[in-house]
DNA sequence: CTATATTATAAACACCATGTTCATAATTGT
DNA sequence: ACAATTATGAACATGGTGTTTATAATATAG
């Protein structure tokens, strides 16, 4: 185990690096900066970056870390039984994070902070929404047409998706709404939700 | 109008630093690769390079934008009158275009390519599909409680999420499989994939 | 086929960011 | 107040970038 606690400047030096560098990326975006710039804006020695991080990539990743770590304990502690069956209450909370760090998630989501962020959170979600169908829909599992692994993949993309278009649109509309339109998108179908009555044969050849 | 034949050693240095490229990414992802690489791959002198593109990434995009143009040929052409009710058609091209051209969406959808490409792609099959509502599905347009813009980019986003899926997992099922997937994911809805029944008024508090 | 224009090339160069070393100064925890 | 840790600036080597220039190779038009 680490120290809980590291000197009163390593701490310092690395918010203000990892501030430093937040603010450039949402300036010039994350190629575009340099080290000498992070040092600069976090008034610091340029050789005091390399005392703490290898290169640009292991900034980022220790920074963007805290917003996963974020999202995670704040859907992890609620038992899987509170929630609604349709998993509202997961999608609802990853919309609200979205929202609340709306910029660092363009960042995450625009696939601009290395794809690597968002594959963590993408199978965070993914593994989740599969965890709600084996514990509520257990009876339906055997049924179902479409492998477990791709549909809690495809609920954790779309949902993903929808809010990376919201966030690069500058949030046209609320999260609450985003949250609906996900709801009777995904669950209901984009066939229903177009007023559609199709017959229910109509896909399975 | 641009001349149609450039002098026959330009299209054999371009095409030599595109395929220079393409493979070098394959092998060490885009960023790690280097001007110096390519032209030394494509046996080329590094001048030459700045003759044609001012940079590495103008190379990806003009080369990429071969593979977008060659998508949009063989769906463009098709009267959209002739496609099925459920996007069928459309689905099924994207996904076969993907299939035979693995490597590149590999490198397109994971973001790598600049996320530019995948933007560009992604807001074709959103208006294609907009399109088809509009052409097909006029009367139910003014019920829809979800806008036409979002249904658009949903389905768009969540047929290429469900794609770099299955690449990025070595194309664990066929082509035809991933299709069929889709459909019953995106228009029957995950609910009703999984063999249940809501009340139509479940979601539409 | 030849003349002219275009393109490819190598060498040399200035430039900038990276990453390391080292001696010194400042700050911290105790 | 003292010992340990951390920050710093200067100096340096490295490597990729992008430009210039003079020259050679090649294509296309007439």
């Amino acid at each position: 185990m680490s120290q809980r606690k590291p000197d009163r400047r390593v701490r310092r030096t690395r918010q203000q690096l990892s501030e430093a560098l937040m603010s450039l990326i949402l300036e010039k975006g994350y190629d575009a900066v340099t080290i000498e710039e992070i040092t600069e804006r976090a008034d610091l020695g340029r050789t005091t970056f390399y005392l703490h991080y290898k290169d640009k990539d292991e900034l980022l990743i220790q920074s963007l870390e805290a917003v996963y770590d974020d999202l995670v304990n704040q859907i992890d502690p609620h038992p899987i039984e509170e929630w609604s069956m349709t998993g509202e209450a997961l999608s609802a909370m990853a919309f609200q994070h979205a929202a609340e760090n709306a910029r660092l998630y363009q960042i995450i989501l625009s696939g601009q902070g290395g794809t690597s962020i968002a594959q963590r959170i993408r199978a965070y979600i993914a593994q989740t929404a599969i965890r709600i169908i084996e514990t509520h829909y257990a009876q339906y599992i055997p049924k179902t047409a479409v492998p477990l692994e791709i549909l809690g993949n495809y609920i954790a993309i779309s949902m993903m998706g929808l809010m990376t278009w919201w966030l690069e649109n500058d949030q046209p509309y609320s999260a609450a709404e985003m949250i609906s339109f996900f709801h009777q998108l995904n669950f209901l179908g984009a066939a229903k939700t177009m007023g559609l009555t199709l017959s229910e044969d109509a896909f399975t050849q």
